[in-house]
DNA sequence: AATGAATGAGACTTCATTCAT
DNA sequence: AATGAATGAAGTCTCATTCAT
């Protein structure tokens, strides 16, 4: 007989309570998502959230302590989000081409399926760090973002794939900045998406391979 | 004998009053662009505007139909600004290869000597568009300036220095993107700033040129 | 053979459940008491007090109708310990001069041992006695107090003691306006307390003393 | 040809407004005063004030910083009344009898002309003072009355005409608690006003005559 | 043209109380 | 009896805008 078997009523009361709870407070944060996406942080209030949700508006502040820790949350969930995807696809990929490759997919997928998320997530952020006066800069999502292309490139001049004078952290940033266009850029102006990623595409990894492997890059 | 030296009383008195106007415009415009930068826009109040101007509180609204207003206008002038240094430089260059280096220069330039300007017009930009709902989308700050790189990208492709299977108006967008970074960047982050803008050049330079080019755009 | 050991089991339950009930109460109503006192009654929520007395926030209803009700009975609780220490006191005095000592040792040495007791039982009820619309003021602690100087007060006019001028509940009131100083004055203010109490006690007797007593009430 | 009928339209607009603006800070404390002193410090929102004042809800927050500097201010006001009345009264006196006399007069006209003010600037102070976390008590307006007796008092023993045993700061405070007793005291329950002045004053003036002296003080 | 006092809709947040478990 | 998540009315305060001067 397991122990999970004898579950005393307490505990069975708490854990539906617990269960109840999480589920408040995954509510939130999926109605949080949802209307930062749309709205912005300025224009969603904590009461459209909690109406969303279907909870009552003083709920919203038994699991954010405010408006703003609530966005965090939001923030640090597109985040882990990205950096699960992120990681998962690395793991999987043998050669740094396949790397590259990988990143950018999962990159353009992930703003192609959460449309609006980095966005709001990096707009929202650039109005909140001025409020941290204490100097600790909160990792911001492209921060993050930006330290795993980091990661890929450093790896690829290791191996001698791309371009060796170019600092790792600095050309991460660039690249995210163009994967992050996909997010950025109008859906109705780009029209076709495919030819808007191609074109992306290859701007990077031309720009990223050393001389003579262009080839082996070639899309 | 000047047109100015021939104005009557009255004429001195309205042009002593249009300068005045003038400058009372200018001083608004001044200080929001200021504020805007620094704080954001919905950090800045109309208020904090017109007493960094030195006028008073209602005089702002002899300027401006009300806050977005004042903020579109600070964004035309950046934009202004910024186009008329790409052509003015533009003007100068005979070869694509000048072309290509005069506006990353100019980009990069104009980010550095405007910190925050950038990054404020489009951040604010993002948050003014949805107010738009009869679908006119006012253009943006970064659309005109990624118009200007399409322009250049598209003259480099007729000369063969760039690769032709790019669409121009989305590269130029991407291109944009990395010299953007520079604004969006934290400066204590990224140390020499010197460093920093070779790295974006040589990354914006290879994924630019066309095979074979390579050397012509070395840096 | 006590009462006690001849519980049935289900009478032990119900008497556990009691004394647990009668400990749920008494833990509430020590922990009201607390914070009544250290932060007022606005700023003492019944959360806070469920909290301290370890009881879950619900349980509080099942004591007190609202928390004004478990502040009356905060009041009541007060009133009643000191009304019992003034008689038990008044029990054991033969002449009057022991009677007008042994209540003002009572008073300042209650208000001594409960610092900001009767401040906050004071300040609550004036807070509260608006709420009774119906005409029927709540006996304060403070009225109650006073009656007992009144008492003491009339006796000592007739024995001779007290001049019969005085109306014995006004100077019952006023005699504990200057003892109550005791716990409203501020104890780092007033430095060493035996001087502070020494005064007040001198002032209170001098007061009182009809002419030519003024030695027997010495001190 | 005085400079009073100088004024230039911009010394006169500028003097209107600023009359406008008095009048608006005026306004705004008598109504915070009344409602204060009707329904204490809790039960009386800036919107009430504002209301009662004739203004709008903004208006409140252009003279106060919020709801607890106004408070402060309805406080000071009163303060400074007392204090205004009571040195009046001091310059006018000869004798130390006067003085004695002199503040006690005062003190209980204006408690008479007052009710609730006294009381409820000193039931805030208490739910006020808590919030003072760097140290500075702001002194009440009890404290500063206080003074004015601890002065008196210290003339008096000077004079021998008051007991030199006594300390000033001490005494100061227990006649002052004694003749609030008229504020805090309900005035329906005291009956006819002159009897409970008259007990009191008789009180206060045994308390404090040196040996010999009662008659001097006899009212 | 210029001013700045005035406005009030609306934002964020708290907290006494209820109720399903 | 005990719990603690849920509730929403109500409070404090802000700020874009107006208007009398």
């Amino acid at each position: 007989m397991s122990l999970q078997t004898k579950i005393t009523p307490q505990d069975s009361r708490s854990a539906r309570q617990d269960k109840r709870k999480a589920d408040s407070r995954q509510r939130l944060l999926a109605a949080a998502r949802q209307l930062f996406v749309e709205r912005g942080y300025h224009d969603t209030r904590p009461q459209d959230i909690s109406r969303l949700a279907g909870v009552g508006h003083g709920t919203f502040y038994l699991y954010f302590s405010d408006k703003q820790a609530c966005f965090q949350d939001f923030v640090e969930q597109a985040q882990e989000e990205v950096d699960a995807l992120i990681l998962a696809r690395l793991a999987t990929c043998k050669t740094h081409e396949q790397r590259v490759y990988g990143v950018l997919e999962v990159s353009m997928d992930f703003v192609k399926e959460n449309p609006g998320v980095l966005k709001a997530a990096w707009a929202g952020h650039q109005l909140m760090s001025r409020d941290n006066p204490d100097g600790t800069t909160t990792p911001s999502i492209v921060d993050q973002w930006a330290a795993r292309w980091a990661e890929v490139i450093a790896r690829g001049q290791k191996a001698g794939l791309i371009w060796d004078d170019y600092d790792p952290r600095i050309i991460g940033y660039a690249v995210l900045m163009v994967t992050s266009a996909v997010s950025t850029g109008d859906p109705e102006v780009w029209g076709d998406r495919e030819h808007f990623l191609t074109n992306l595409t290859r701007f990077v990894l031309r720009g990223l391979a050393a001389p003579g492997v262009g080839n082996a890059l070639k899309i």
